[in-house]
RNA sequence: GUCCCCAUCGUCCAGAGGCCGAGGACGCGGCCCUUUCAAGGCCGAAACCCGGGUUCGAAUCCCGGUGGGGACGCCA
């Protein structure tokens, strides 16, 4: 049997959620770092879900997982659906394994086992606390008499294993802090199997980036207390430990670490919002990390171009949904328009409107919106008034635009000139309407703008030429003609 | 409280001792374009947290302070 040797290849990196959520936005810039770093170097991108916290892990939460890294173009080279060779790729499907390193651990004296009840260390916590101290684990059953240990053998006592914490100086270089060392004296002697025989994250995710050949560990900034027990792990287990590039967390406008209250902090959510995985990727990508020069906008490729551990920041960063937005519309601006078709499609559905048969027509419509839209929700309200029969006349349109005088007669007067215009396109269109409100003697606004609210029914839309044409000769003068009906049944309706 | 991380416009970044009288982007204000709304173009306001060093010279290096964040679980 031969084995891989992958790390000759190139960088395993992993994404490491546990399916105790949804996919959070921190999570999905922490899983692209990852994805970018794989790809840039040719490497492998590793998928692993943690889900060792039975209570809270749920299926579900891995399928959303997936399907928002999917969304987001994520691709995994090993994990959960594509397999690969150093699975599994479930926690859950490892127990057996943490176990049997755990045992190794006591076996060569790294660990031992614990017998204390979280009875009596919840209430030395909470002494402690009184005190305003933070306590640590007495280490009172690294010594325990053997007829002791017997003692509660014979009585089955649950026992949980837990790491000597040796008093080896432990630092590290991460990539994007440089160097790091913690006081060996700071870290408590850490569980690592529990006494229900789960192991705890410390040591699954040690165990599973030994045997899954991980090579850099990139990973948020909440994980750096946690590296000197991994650190120590590795060695305990005889192994080099990875490298490591802790990645700063992303925060809400207040600061605080992004969560609920700040507005959406699911990926999901975002799509469903309207904005394009390509965006999001975008604007992930320069949240705590710049391609060291002034670029903003930058394709898939071009990130994977100039992607590098070394150009992430070390602070924190705070999500600004205003820039989100405005990248959106950037990319809705550039987006071909089949594709933007493509993408629209599902908000008009979800709005209750018909999508267009005609492609190309449908096509010219999304090129009149799309500089209008900042989401794909936008196209929806945008699209309404060329997708319904009727348009609604909105009250203050009406107020604002058909109360001059003559107005139905001026409109009346358009549609009947729109009838003969030959050909009916954008030169000649406005040839009309601009000639019509001259015979008239109006200015040429007074008429566009109770056109607008004849074809729209609102005081702002594209340019209403194009609005004319978009909509055709019929139904351009159908709906004038009804404004004019309008008009006169409201004015019948005033007089008496 | 202890330990760790961080510190340039309101926000995201550029800046790795002189090129910085600090650059880009979002947002904001103004102007232009214009039939409305956008988009677009141009212009503008806006920052090196404070105090000590080191150095001929510091946004950049060192120390301290302050501020913000994170971690202190048989959660991950």
């Amino acid at each position: 049997m031969r084995i891989t040797h992958n790390s000759a290849v190139g960088p395993r990196v992993r994404f490491a959620p546990s399916p105790t959520g949804y996919l959070h936005v921190g999570g999905a810039r922490t899983a692209l770092f990852n994805w970018l770093y794989a790809r840039r170097h040719r490497g492998t991108f590793v998928l692993r879900i943690e889900d060792t916290d039975v209570q809270r892990s749920s299926a579900d939460m891995v399928t959303g997982i997936l399907e928002g890294l999917r969304w987001l173009g994520l691709d995994w080279d090993e994990g959960p659906e594509v397999g690969g060779p150093r699975g599994p790729y479930f926690q859950s499907g490892r127990l057996d394994r943490y176990r049997a390193a755990a045992a190794r651990l006591v076996a060569e004296g790294h660990a031992y086992y614990c017998y204390c009840s979280p009875e009596r260390l919840r209430d030395e916590r909470e002494k402690a606390e009184a005190r305003g101290e933070a306590w640590q684990y007495d280490r009172a059953c690294l010594n325990l008499a053997p007829e002791r240990i017997a003692e509660l053998e014979a009585v089955a006592a649950p026992r949980a294993i837990r790491f000597k914490v040796p008093s080896t100086h432990t630092a590290f270089e991460d990539i994007v802090h440089g160097r790091i060392a913690f006081d060996p004296r700071s870290i408590e002697d850490f569980v690592v199997l529990r006494s229900d025989n789960h192991p705890t994250y410390h040591l699954s995710v040690v165990v599973d980036d030994v045997e899954m050949g991980i090579t850099h560990v990139i990973r948020g900034d909440d994980h750096i207390s946690n590296t000197p027990k991994h650190l120590l792990l590795f060695e305990a287990l005889g192994v080099t430990p990875p490298t490591f590039a802790h990645v700063p967390l992303i925060l809400g406008a207040d600061k605080k670490r992004l969560s609920k209250r700040h507005g959406a902090t699911s990926v999901t959510e975002y799509r469903r919002q309207g904005y394009l995985p390509a965006a999001m990727v975008n604007f992930l990508a320069l949240l705590g990390w710049s391609p060291g020069d002034d670029r903003e906008l930058l394709s898939v490729a071009e990130l994977v171009d100039s992607f590098s551990l070394e150009g992430i920041s070390g602070g924190n960063a705070v999500f600004n949904v205003e820039k989100l937005e405005w990248m959106n519309g950037q990319y809705i601006a550039r987006l071909p328009a089949g594709e933007l078709a493509g993408a629209v499609e599902p908000f008009l559905a979800d709005a209750g409107l018909p999508v267009p048969r005609d492609r190309g027509w449908f096509h010219r419509l999304l090129d009149l919106l799309r500089p209008r839209a900042k989401r794909l929700t936008d196209f929806a309200e945008l699209a309404r008034p060329f997708l319904v029969d009727t348009v609604e006349y909105e009250p203050h349109a009406v107020e604002k635009h058909l109360d001059a005088p003559d107005v139905g007669a001026h409109v009346a007067a358009l549609a009947a000139a729109l009838r003969t215009t030959d050909p009916f396109d954008e030169p000649h269109v406005e040839a009309t309407v601009r000639g019509t409100a001259a015979e008239r003697g109006v200015k040429a606004g007074v008429l566009i703008h109770a056109t607008r609210v004849a074809v729209t029914g609102r005081t702002t839309s594209p340019g209403l030429f194009e609005v004319l044409v978009l909509l055709g000769r019929e139904r351009s003068v159908a709906r004038l003609e009804r404004l004019v009906n309008f008009l006169a049944t409201r004015r019948a309706g005033r007089v008496s």
